[in-house]
DNA sequence: GCATCATTCAACCTCTGGGTTGAATATCAA
DNA sequence: TTGATATTCAACCCAGAGGTTGAATGATGC
């Protein structure tokens, strides 16, 4: 279903954070830096699938890396989960809204229905 | 890098939620119940399409289908995206609990320095 | 009964995600 | 230099995502 050819950066951030052993790592890298072989070293994977990871992590600007000789130090960068965050508030709110709206519609007809008792059948007139 | 072979929910919220198509449905929906043509309407996808991107957020049990006659009437079920959003706030607490020591140890260091002069080489004893 | 409308099922295509292994690159340590 | 260590690159595999088209199913309206 490739919908646009430019994935946009709520779908980046949020499809890397929908796999597990990537959201461990990012875990991990909330408690401080750490090089790519600590970071897979907890993982029944390959060097190379964390690795993979990783880049995945990168591309969603959800990790940033810093080489230091042959290390590379990965630290975690908060900035997509704060955006995804902001959609997430603003799609309850547009919920929320609509929940209230609803209430106000219902509690509106009630006064109506107290104001004027109920024609049961025939109309008033 | 099929992970566990049991996708958990987050896994599947966050992928279903990983994608415009989607995401631009559950906002219509958060707006109110809506036929699977109406909700198709909007975009330039066959039916097929869309009833697919529909069935991955029933997956991730972010809408519920209701049938009546023919016609399937889908609405929005935040509780998925409360657990997302529990995670991330987690994930945040985690994070600012981190910032927060090493401020401490900053300040602490600082206290440390300005009680005892600085012992630019060597050691103090 | 019959055409129509709403929706899914089935088959297929292509692209990507997650994984592997093996080789390449770059740094460190001796 | 030489060998070990840290990491990526490259090629490949397989399953699944996202899309299509065409047929099947199931109500509805006449």
């Amino acid at each position: 279903m490739r919908t646009p050819a430019t994935p946009n950066h709520l779908d980046q951030t949020l499809l890397a954070l929908a796999d597990p052993t990537r959201r461990a790592i990012l875990q991990r890298l909330s408690a401080g830096e750490a090089r790519v072989t600590e970071l897979a070293q907890p993982f029944a994977l390959s060097l190379n699938a964390v690795s993979k990871h990783i880049r995945v992590l990168e591309r969603a600007h959800l990790v940033h890396r810093r080489r230091e000789g042959r290390e590379h130090l990965l630290s975690f960068t908060p900035k997509p989960m704060d955006d995804v965050a902001r959609w997430m508030d603003a799609q309850r709110a547009n919920w929320s809204a609509r929940l209230q709206a609803l209430d106000d519609l219902l509690q509106e007809e009630d006064r109506a229905l107290a104001s004027a008792p109920p024609p049961k059948k025939g109309r008033t007139r």
